[in-house]
DNA sequence: CAGCTCGCTCACAAAAGTGTTAGTAACTCC
DNA sequence: GGAGTTACTAACACTTTTGTGAGCGAGCTG
């Protein structure tokens, strides 16, 4: 199983939503899908360029395994599948959503600030 | 260099945040942070018993060098060291946070819930 | 009937992450 | 003077995660 285990003997709620959301692209994809509402395979791969077809379809099935995204296939040739978010998956909302804010506040680039590139003094 | 490159060709701001937050145990620590002030190497060891010393020193550094923690090393033996948040760490607050009301919300066990243990129907 | 399409999956290999054990420095206490 | 203290680090082995390349099924298009 290619699962991290956050085992916190007190129930620490941050390692819990870390479990949802921790894998590498996992609220990348979270937050692709608040802005877009529904995401075929193929859209995912235009949006993340650089992800491998192998950890997309395995982060998606995760996802999915978790009951944040449920997969509508349409049994046509060639297939189609669709991704959107559940209820339980828009409840992450004000987590994907600080990240969001986080990141374009102090982080615009992609290259890593430090504290001073950001914060004057 | 044990640390995940995340290259978002168009800049995404969720991943600029994982590059701070993504290690197994830094939001563990930071969030420890937010509630205790200061914390010294052996208490981290006590609030996060299955941490290994390799982990947490190796976690430590990084948000040290990241420029979230500050670290003042007492020149005494036996040695002790206090770590605290920085003004750009403490503004992780409202990412910290969110997880940590998602966490005490939908999951307060320790163990994976699924969607239909938590939103009826 | 060859080739294209889409949404994957599999096997293999490389890379990253993690645990374990041992050890250090230097001062205090017994 | 031997043991205990704290905050680590280094070497090694192991596990987990990730990338690569190949392939598949089934119908539609030329």
């Amino acid at each position: 199983m290619e699962r991290q285990a956050y085992d916190c003997a007190a129930g620490c709620p941050v390692e819990s939503t870390l479990q949802f959301v921790a894998g590498k692209w996992k609220s990348v994809i979270l937050y692709r899908l608040f802005q877009e509402q529904v995401g075929r395979y193929s859209d995912f791969e235009r949006w993340m360029p650089t992800i491998s077809a192998r950890m997309l379809a395995r982060q998606l099935r995760e996802l999915v395994a978790d009951g944040l995204l449920e997969k509508k296939i349409y049994a046509q040739v060639p297939p189609k599948t669709e991704y959107r978010l559940t209820a339980f998956g828009r409840s992450l909302w004000p987590v994907i959503s600080a990240m969001e804010q986080w990141g374009q506040r102090y982080n615009l680039g992609q290259v890593k600030a430090t504290s001073t590139d950001v914060l004057p003094k």
